[in-house]
DNA sequence: AAAAACAACGAAAGCGCTTTCGATAAAGAG
DNA sequence: CTCTTTATCGAAAGCGCTTTCGTTGTTTTT
């Protein structure tokens, strides 16, 4: 590995000098800059990293803590999106992402402790419980932060515009004749389960009706599994509802499924709208109609939040909300 | 921030003694130790993990270097899953990724380079082009690496068994009836892609059937609008096959957006039998019939792999390759 | 020509931790 | 009771880099 004093004692300057020259001080003159910067070159020279942040308290590094419900991890598409954007933008300010592990060499500690022993410069976490304890952690230190997808912490947020996707959804139901429509909706205790309800709620209430009890039936956590299941209990009621938001695609791919497995047809006997535009809803059949949610501007959203905290070093509480999109493909219908 | 400084000062202890109590020296009492590790709980003392790997030249962090193919970036399906078992694998171990970016603030840089910056452990690769001139960078490196989904690599590497996995392909689709069996393939510069046709050729061949040229078609780097258009080529023939394989899951699901836009059905028509099963292809209509790669155990081996270099420090080159499975679902049926 | 300002460089301390090599005291051996 | 072991501990150097502050020589000002 060669290091600052090899390129000193190649140029003849002092391990000073040669850092200034890299670091492109003003009181190193130009010619020396240029032996320098040549002889770094030459001999391949790399900083170390380590010994760099080590003396400047600066990491260029971003810590991600991922939601792991469902033993979903990195695997989840919605949040995988997320993540990239998030990547791509960050990383042309020169952040590198780390993604940690709970255990600090086999004792185990919490992610902010594993954040703090890695001294990352700022924290993204995009995980679905607002009450983790763990994310309260995070979010009460002294570290730059920025939440995904929850509604009211105590720091910088991003999330989507859920009551308006909630909205959007019915209206569109509304607009093609719905009466009788039903909601499979997220966890109420996951933030955004609860805004899209709102959402169906004040849809429903613009467009002037009533909202049956036994017609919002509770998805848990959008997996697939869950949505066959809420869908079952709307079909088993007497009187089924003839369109349903469902709250996420998974949950909606559920849905769908449950419907088909009855003999049902969608959409002629069932319309569904799911909530999310994973890329598997414009694959399904019938092909899924959906709230697409902008992953892109989200994950650029949240790295341009995290980066204005990072570099005025202190924690801002700024909230950006990005707005959704109605996509329409095949899966629902107007009634006749 | 609480340093072993600090530890020493309220304990009256030296660093060294400090230090040593925290990392299980056996020249240290168990009375100090305890009296020294309880001061830490005390204070909240973490260590820091620059300054533990500028000491020691070894940081516990991987980099991992990610397919960019088709801007798919983390959010390939199968990649991830990889990567996803891949990092539980290797955090048991106290490993972090970290997903680097090419420029070092700003100034942009290779791979090999930025990894060296970060003085990472190891590298995982995990990207399709055999002939990357950055992968091969990484390889010639003093590094410790694993590439994954490439076969012949100056390294350490593991893939699943493609050749297998086209041979049961075949197979499956001649005990069905088919005779007119063609082959959407990857691309054969990219090993996977290669590898299945081979196991398509040795398929044909075990079954006595001949493989007629207009039947293999190059379907490229493996996504769905590709699937699509080699299918509509198959489609455009004189004598339709009545069943291809096709060498990934997201061109089998464009290859039957063809078949559906054509007016054919699946599998009554067509029968089409995929490669991966990503989770999208129990939820695609047909749900896809498919080769499935064990993603769980390529993360994990590739894992191990690495930590086998890692903790030998030196570069092996072990070659393990992973068993696949033939995943019957709806897509193919037999011919009458 | 003396004073002030500036330009270019380096010594040295510091970031937090590990590790070698002694030093000291207590324990065991003879 | 002296000599060798053994058990505990600490001084100090080193990992690679940054940054403060001082030094020296040169240029500008008056």
């Amino acid at each position: 590995m060669v290091t600052i004093y090899d390129l000193a004692k190649k140029t003849g300057f002092s391990s000073t000098t040669v850092s200034k020259a890299l670091n492109n001080y003003t009181d190193v003159s130009e010619k020396t800059k240029k032996k320098i910067i040549e002889a770094a070159a030459e001999m391949g020279y790399l900083p170390n990293a380590h010994a760099q942040s080590l003396s400047t308290k600066k990491s260029w590094t971003i810590g991600v803590m991922f939601a792991e419900d469902n033993e979903v991890g990195m695997k989840h598409p919605f949040f995988n999106a997320i993540i990239e954007s998030f990547r791509k933008f960050v990383e042309r300010e020169g952040y590198d992402l780390i993604f940690a592990s709970r255990n600090l060499r086999k004792r185990d500690t919490s992610y902010l402790e594993h954040f703090l022993y890695r001294a990352v410069d700022g924290i993204v976490v995009i995980c679905s419980d607002p009450h983790d304890p763990q994310v309260q952690e995070m979010v009460n230190s002294h570290v730059p932060i920025v939440v995904i997808d929850m509604t009211k912490q105590n720091c910088s947020v991003v999330y989507s515009d859920n009551i308006e996707g909630g909205r959007l959804a019915v209206n569109y139901l509304h607009s093609l004749g719905h009466t009788k429509i039903a909601h499979i909706s997220g966890d109420p205790d996951i933030d955004a389960g609860a805004q899209r309800i709102k959402g169906f709620e004040k849809g429903m209430k613009e467009v002037n009706l009533p909202i049956r009890d036994e017609y919002v039936v509770n998805g848990g956590f959008f997996s697939i599994e869950e949505g066959r299941i809420a869908m079952n209990k709307l079909l088993d009621l007497k009187e089924m509802p003839t369109a349903v938001f469902v709250s996420g695609d998974h949950m909606a791919i559920g849905a769908m499924e449950a419907i088909k497995a009855k003999g049902l047809r969608i959409p002629e006997d069932i319309s569904i709208i799911g909530y999310d535009d994973i890329d598997m809803a414009a694959y399904v059949s019938p092909k899924l109609t959906t709230v697409k949610q902008d992953t892109d501007l989200i994950g650029a959203s949240a790295g341009q939040l995290l980066i204005n905290q990072m570099n005025e070093k202190k924690k801002m509480k700024t909230t950006e909300i990005i707005p959704v999109e109605l996509i329409v493909r095949e899966s629902c219908t107007s009634i006749n």
